[in-house]
DNA sequence: AAGTGGCT
DNA sequence: GGAT
């Protein structure tokens, strides 16, 4: 935990960024060491790859994912498939850490018993985006969605249900974690382009890791 | 099927 | 279609 080096107190790191969405400032970093581990574990059984959106067009993040379902996107659309296409097999088992992280997140977000049964793990390198979009391929949208940035920093946009809805931009950095569910739940939202930059630890690169109740 | 992308 |  972050202590203040003066009172002695946790900070306070919770900030509702929008209604019901909230910025949980370094929550992972007492996670780190466990989570690069186990992030390297998934990653050497599924291999992060560029997926083609149903446009036909690569996705500049590298994705993969573990836990009972992944969600994957090729010419016949966006969803959750119990199975890695690479492999033919199951996704890796979701890492005790990545479920631990995750729930106490949500909690501390004030959505009380979040049980996710996906991790995607997006790999970007300098340069890579996520577009504009919503998060609505999971079959129950009262569970919220967390995110964990790690390594380079990134500029997230947040909107609202509307694609030309008003943005705000947050800059997540290493250890942050976003929850949104509510009435954010189904909020657009972006990642603008990973500018030039070396993280101490995962170098030219951001992880993010996100967790979702997809079935 | 696709605006999780690329163009202006 | 909008932001950059």
């Amino acid at each position: 935990m972050n202590f203040d080096l003066f009172s002695g107190e946790p900070q306070q790191q919770r900030q509702e960024i929008l209604p019901g969405a909230f910025l949980l400032r370094g929550f992972a970093l007492p996670f780190e060491n466990e989570l690069l581990q186990d992030i390297q574990g998934v990653i050497a059984e599924a291999p992060p790859r560029n997926m083609v959106t149903p446009g036909g067009l690569p996705m500049s993040v590298a994705t993969t994912s573990c836990g009972d379902a992944g969600w994957v996107s090729d010419a016949y659309g966006y969803r959750y498939s119990k199975r890695d296409a690479l492999s033919r097999k199951n996704w890796p088992a979701m890492p005790c850490s990545f479920f631990d992280l995750a729930r106490n997140a949500a909690t501390t977000a004030g959505y009380k018993n979040f049980s996710p049964d996906s991790a995607l793990i997006n790999i970007y390198k300098v340069g890579a985006k996520m577009s504009l979009h919503q998060d609505k391929n999971e079959r129950d949208f009262s569970q919220p969605i967390v995110s964990v940035s790690l390594g380079l920093p990134a500029t997230f946009l947040l909107g609202g249900l509307r694609r030309e809805d008003k943005t705000i931009r947050v800059q997540l950095v290493h250890g942050d974690v976003v929850v949104w569910g509510g009435a954010a739940r189904l909020f657009f939202h972006s990642i603008l382009p990973i500018k030039v930059g070396v993280h101490p630890l995962l170098g030219k690169q951001r992880i993010n890791l996100t967790f979702r109740k997809a079935l």
